[in-house]
DNA sequence: TAACTTACTGTAAACGTTTACATATTAGGG
DNA sequence: CCCTAATATGTAAACGTTTACAGTAAGTTA
């Protein structure tokens, strides 16, 4: 029982049976009017060749490809999935395809990735790395299709870029002394990282506000998982003395509330827990996770929305939206 | 500061800087070997032009995109992630990208998926999906392309199939009344997808051997996630005369560990509960969620693994793959 | 009716590769 | 040193579209 083996019908053969030329066709699949008269020909011989335009022929021909590359660190983070579910999102609504470019951890990997796109097979590219690099920065510069950068990478020049404002530690900061008091621990991601960096940043400068030095009062987990977040934990000595932690992201969070579980310290009587990213994960943990939200799945609508407002019109200026955080309580905190 | 404008290096360009013929070049960068002397003159040629093939000149010639398309139903749940994640692994170590079908929720979506295929922009595809229709069947069995099927939709001829065997509910019946005795509910998803249809025969068959009628200590969320999960079980009256509750999936597990605590009933100790699928969540909820592994990287690595073995040899032997579902213990049960 | 505009059609070239075929070069054997 | 076999190269034709251009038909105006 052989599969279907005769090849596919091009445009050729609907051209012909037809019987009108293959501009026509072309002009038709493509949306523009033809003559009354051989609109249904066209329509039936589509119909019995089961005709479906050949995406290689039209790729080269019109440098088109209708594929949106999008690039995560790894798509085992809850977070990452939820921006790809914003991509998908808008995509679904176009022609377009999404491509999910393999995990890039490394500098290596960023630039493998963005240097393979020379071969011209994406329209368009969502980049979102956890490292920064000038090599990187200047390799998306130099890219031929509308690109997007999702995160503080700092790319000042002419790429759109979504970023999340500044002051998400600070806000769970506030919200923790005012109703909490006492001290508070950051259980930050590695800072190798551009959000370990950055939140690190901004757990310092909130508690230097408060004449407090912030390093004292951090540990760093060796990746953003709950794993590296346990073992982090596991260094603090006295666990106890804190009122509260905050945590660079969901992940770290979750492993914060498996380690207070284990060591029967209750959340959040003795001790709250705040996450960063607000990911579907935070409703599902007990208790649920406090988590200040970074707008994931917008992120990523906004990301594909940029890159298809570019494709339609090259000139639209370039756009650097800064996403508001905001605080969503549950019962870690 | 406009962007870099002029256009790309083809191969041309590369032969005419090389002073040596395209098919040359073309060999040379598809891995033949070419004379000793010319072979640095290329090289050196490509490097200083900067050129990448571009990648629809050749899919049009040769007809391989060196994409392989995935489809899912739902990016949001965890175990298509795993799945995708273990898709990744394998292509990762190829020159194949992974192209991410958009949500395929109903017979329409997946049908039209299917059909989008015959535009020969993917040379592989795995197909995963949570309806069965004779029309999907059809469909797939006419694509010219390999493709694998996961799960257990009824396709038996000549297609890559990767299963789960059958028994993962029995698995998990056996073990809560060895443990803990007592009546257990069966929290399912929908009746209308494929894993509803499959988990309840198996749970109705292994209640069938104990001489119980299932249906009556089953009940029906309207989808597999959280909330539909909580919101089924608060349709249950009286749940505590049941000592266990068997879940469709991680996620209704996840809403029945909520309504539980929302209750303030005991887990494991009044209630105990098990889930399907041991995605990441498991060990993330609290208590940690018993599961019957799927082995869903797994089944991700081996889909794709089928694809490439095909590919690189049409006249491999279909494989029907039966995975054994394994429980994993953990504080839940 | 002629002249002009408008609306559509067909021809043919182009996009950047791969590859069949013919030709050129090299190596090996006597 | 010649003949044959083996190997590498170059030429040119595809792959299936889109699109510039020229041409035709139809409609409008004077």
């Amino acid at each position: 029982m052989a599969r279907e083996t005769k090849s596919r019908a091009t445009m050729h053969d609907v051209a012909r049976e037809a019987n009108v030329s293959i501009a026509s066709v072309s002009r038709f699949v493509n949306g523009q009017t033809v003559r009354e008269e051989i609109e249904p020909r066209i329509t039936k011989a589509i119909a019995s060749l089961n005709f479906k335009p050949n995406s290689a022929g039209r790729a080269l021909r019109a440098s088109k490809t209708e594929q949106i590359c999008l690039s995560i660190p790894d798509i085992a983070n809850p977070v990452y999935q939820t921006i790809t579910k914003g991509v998908q999102n808008i995509l679904h609504e176009t022609d377009y395809r999404l491509l999910l470019a393999p995990r890039n951890l490394s500098v290596e990997d960023n630039l493998a990735l963005i240097d393979s796109l020379e071969a011209n097979y994406a329209d368009g590219f969502i980049f979102l790395s956890l490292v920064d690099h000038p090599r990187i920065r200047k390799a998306i510069l130099k890219l031929r299709i509308p690109t997007v950068v999702i995160g503080n990478v700092q790319v000042h020049e002419e790429v759109d870029t979504i970023k999340v404002a500044e002051g998400a530690v600070e806000l769970a900061l506030t919200f923790l002394v005012n109703k909490y008091g006492g001290e508070v621990l950051f259980l930050n991601g590695p800072t190798s990282t551009i959000p370990g960096r950055n939140r690190q940043k901004g757990f310092f400068e909130a508690m230097k506000k408060r004449g407090i030095d912030g390093s004292k009062h951090t540990v760093e987990a060796s990746g953003f998982n709950v794993d590296a977040g346990i073992e982090a934990l596991e260094q603090v000595q006295n666990i106890t003395k804190y009122r509260s932690i905050i945590c660079a992201n969901d992940l770290l969070a979750a492993g914060a509330l498996r380690f207070l579980s284990n060591l029967n310290i209750q959340v959040p009587n003795r001790v709250a827990v705040i996450g960063i990213d607000n990911t579907d994960l935070a409703k599902v943990l007990s208790p649920s996770l406090t988590s200040i939200d970074y707008k994931s799945e917008y992120r990523g609508e906004l990301a594909a929305q940029f890159i298809l407002d570019r494709l339609n019109n090259p000139q639209t200026p370039y756009r650097k939206v800064n996403i508001t955080p905001e605080l969503v309580e549950r019962e870690s905190a």
